[in-house]
DNA sequence: CGATGTGAAAGGTTTCACAGCT
DNA sequence: AGCTGTGAAACCTTTCACATCG
């Protein structure tokens, strides 16, 4: 969008946004329409109306917090890395059970122990985390997220959290040996198919 | 099944399966009926031969080489976690565009200049890669695997890439921010719901 | 009786086709 | 003519129900 605005354009038709993310044009407009009327037949979206209206919808117009817990390498490189984020994240703490990797690790962020979870995200009212912690910790981590009142949860351990629609709290789950078999499945089922 | 296995079981029963993993009996069976008729009616499955069957249809019983492209914090963190990955796979090789972070970069994997890409994936029979690049650098990087052959992509980058079917390549896009835009939609939108 | 494998039903998502507006 | 918004069709996935076998 920011592209095409810097274009100069100030419409855009599902057609384009459908080549852009390589999706046809009818699902483009399905999805639009989902959200409401904003189209102008025969000339298409106006960008910013477009932009202004999904931003409300989705919540992407306001500034949320979010945190990372469990500080090694992963969970270092992506508190350290604001240019994973956009401007609508801002990561405010990092957690670690470590009191020795609190103390030596060097950043502007501030890390805490993993026994204030539920405090400080309360008071600070984070609503996002990232855990990187390793194997079974997940469990134990995320009851004291959901006590602190978190909202969404992106986890990098290799247990998968499932959320639990009663506390309102979504979970993502990403692996990335697990991505790995799941990619070899795929070309190796193809091989098998093809002979 | 590991864990199962070690209980001294050597029999396992859809409701079991279902139970660790969070989806109903009926899915796992029918799960399973896809890679064949390996079941024994009235007791479940026997779990090494289950185990066997899975790994030879889903190609995880090889053990497949992997490397990662763009070693800023996220790529080193994950090309040193050797524990992210399980024994299938073996992270062979890294690759960065700058000279310089390779002759500095401290790693008992070698690292190559992203030049070499095509080539050393084409002698080292690497099937995977993990990219972290940042933005639009990914365009160029997936076309340089592709010719050296790649098989599977996760893409950390935050411009997703779309499997090119026709290079029998897939990928897995894979992008923290987007992940905390998704997961913000799910709750604002919950909230809009109920008022 | 206990548990699998599978045809059929249900549910959800994507694609199509086109009426209707500018 | 150009393009949106949407009912209907096609498609895919999950859930159910039950015949069947040890």
């Amino acid at each position: 969008m920011e592209e095409l605005e810097g274009n100069g354009a100030s419409s855009v038709s599902s057609n384009e946004i459908g080549e852009k993310i390589w999706v046809g044009s009818h699902s483009v407009r399905k999805d639009i329409s989902y959200i409401g009327e904003i189209g102008t037949v025969g000339s298409g979206y106006e960008i910013a109306k477009l932009k202004k209206h999904i931003g409300e919808k989705l919540g992407l117009n306001v500034e949320r917090k979010a945190c990372v817990v469990g500080l090694g390498k992963l969970g270092t490189a992506i508190l350290q890395n604001e240019k994973l984020f956009s401007n609508n994240f801002k990561i405010v703490a990092g957690f670690d059970s470590s009191i020795n990797k609190i103390e030596t690790l060097v950043t502007h962020i501030p890390v805490y122990p993993a026994y204030d979870l539920a405090d400080i995200i309360r008071k600070q009212g984070i609503e996002l985390a990232v855990i990187t912690v390793p194997g079974h910790a997940s469990r134990d981590i995320i009851d004291r997220l959901v006590e602190g009142g978190i909202r969404g949860i992106v986890n990098f351990s290799s247990v998968p959290l499932h959320a639990t629609y009663k506390e309102k709290v979504y979970v993502s789950n990403f692996d990335i040996a697990g991505e790995f078999r799941f990619l070899s499945a795929l070309f190796t089922m193809e091989q098998q198919h093809h002979g």
